[in-house]
DNA sequence: GCAGAAACGGACCGATCGTTCCACTTGAGT
DNA sequence: ACTCAAGTGGAACGATCGGTCCGTTTCTGC
C-alpha cells in the first residue's frame, strides 16, 4: 500500500502530511474513541480517549482540536452506513418492505453503537460536517415513503417527521435499557411499525418483550460506570 | 396556622422541630429545586438550586444531605399523582377508554416535568424512597391491563413491560424535543397507543407531527444553557 | 432583653473536566 | 550520521462539581 494512512476514515481528507507516527496515533486515537462512544455513550472524557488509545492528553488535543472534531472523525463513516441504508432500501422492488428493513436497520445502528444513537437523535454538540450527509440521506428517504405510501401499505397519515421522532425516541432507549435489556428497542420499533402499517400490510412479527427483571435493572443504575483499566 | 411548616410537602414528614427561618428556607430550596428540575432536567447543579433559592450551598446540604433526599422531597407529590393516575384510569367504566387515557397522562406529566420524566424512566441515581411508591402503583397497572384486554379492545401481545417501554421512549423525546417542539411526545404516544389497539378498538385521533423545523431545532441545541440570574 | 443554641453562608477541599504549555524525544531529508 | 523541525506526554491551568468547615448572624425560651 502506498499510502497507509486513512484507512480508518475513508470520508476524511486522508491527513495527510502527517509524519508517520504521529499518523500511527492518530489511527490508534480514532479506533479507542470508536470503541468507547459505541459502548459508553458520547459522554465519555477525552482524558479517557487519549489513556485508552495509548497516548498524551496533549497529543489527541492536537490532532483533533475540539471535540466535535474528533466526533466528526469518528462517525463519519458511520454516517455513511446511515446513507447507505437509505439507497438498500430503495433499491428493494417492495418498497413497504424496503421500508420497514430501513427503520429496523437504523434502529439497528443505533443500538450497536450508543454514541451513534446519542449523534442521530439526542445530537449532543452536533458535529458540523455530519449534517451534511444526513440532509443529503433525507431527501432519499423522502422518495422511500413516497414509494412505500403508494403502495397501500403504509399509512398516508404517516409523515417523514415520524422517523426521526422513532430515532429519538429509540435513542433514549437505547441508552437506558443499555446492556441490561438490549433487546428492548425491537420491541419498540415493532410496536411503531404496527402504527405506521396500513389495514392489511404485512407486518414483521413484534419482538417479545424483555423479560420484566432486565427491564427493571436496566432502569435503575445508569449514569457512572467508572471503569478503570 | 398553628404549623405553617410543610405545606409544600404533603407527602414527606412534616420536618418538624425546625425553626421558623430554617423551615422557611427548606421551602424555598424545594420550590427553586422544582422549578429548576422541571424546566432544565436532573442535571441541574445542587449550586444552581442553591443560589436560585437565595441560600448558601451548606444550607441546602445541611437541609437535603445527599442529591437522592432532595430528589425524593421534590418529586413526593408527582409520585403521588402518578399513583393517583392508575387509580383514577381504574375508576373508568371503560377499561380500554381508562386506560389510553392513563397513558396519557403519565407521559404528559413527563413532558411537563423533565425532572420527573427523567426519574420515572431515565432514574438517575435513582431516589430510594420514590421506589415504593412506583412499586405500589404497578400493581393497580397490572391489574387496569387485565380488565383492557378483557374488553378485546387492548391486544393480547401487549404485555406491562411495553408500558415501560413506552415512559423510557417518552422521556427521550421529551428531554430531546425540548420547548422547540414541546408537543412532539403526544405523536408518539398516539402512535404506540394505535399499535397497543385490538382491530376495531376505538383509537384516539393521531395528534399531528410537529413542525418540521421545530423538530429540527429541537435535535440541535441540547445541553447547555448555561443561564445566569 | 439576654443568653445560648440553632441556623446561616462564604470559603475551602478534593475530584474531574477540557485545554494549554514546554522541555524532551524522534522521524526524515541530506 | 547529523540535524532540526515535527511530534510527544507530563505537568499545570481554570472552571465546575458535590460536599464540609467555621466564624457570624438570628431566632427563641426564659
Amino acid at each position: 500500500m502506498t499510502s497507509p494512512t486513512s484507512d480508518q476514515t475513508p470520508g476524511q481528507q486522508p491527513a495527510t502530511g502527517l509524519r508517520a507516527d504521529a499518523e500511527r496515533n492518530r489511527c490508534r486515537i480514532l479506533e479507542a474513541a470508536r470503541r468507547l462512544y459505541a459502548t459508553e455513550g458520547l459522554g465519555v472524557s477525552m482524558a479517557s480517549v487519549a489513556r485508552k488509545a495509548g497516548v498524551g492528553k496533549a497529543t489527541l488535543s492536537r490532532r483533533f482540536a475540539t471535540r466535535e472534531e474528533l466526533l466528526n472523525a469518528v462517525f463519519a463513516d458511520r454516517m455513511d452506513a446511515y446513507a447507505d441504508a437509505v439507497a438498500e432500501a430503495l433499491a428493494d422492488p417492495d418498497p413497504w418492505h424496503g421500508f420497514t428493513g430501513y427503520l429496523q436497520a437504523i434502529c439497528a445502528m443505533q443500538a450497536s453503537d450508543r454514541g451513534f444513537a446519542d449523534i442521530l437523535a439526542m445530537s449532543f454538540p452536533t458535529a458540523e460536517a455530519l449534517e451534511a450527509r444526513r440532509a443529503e440521506a433525507y431527501d432519499q428517504l423522502l422518495e422511500l415513503i413516497t414509494r412505500a405510501k403508494s403502495t397501500g401499505h403504509l399509512r398516508e397519515d404517516f409523515t417523514h417527521q415520524d422517523v426521526v421522532i422513532l430515532l429519538i425516541a429509540n435513542a433514549g432507549v437505547v441508552t437506558t435499557t443499555g446492556d441490561a435489556a438490549p433487546d428492548t428497542w425491537r420491541r419498540l420499533v415493532g410496536h411503531m411499525i404496527r402504527s405506521y402499517a396500513a389495514p392489511g400490510a404485512p407486518i414483521p412479527p413484534l419482538p417479545d418483550a424483555p423479560r420484566p427483571d432486565d427491564l427493571y435493572r436496566a432502569m435503575v443504575r445508569i449514569s457512572q460506570t467508572a471503569s478503570r483499566t
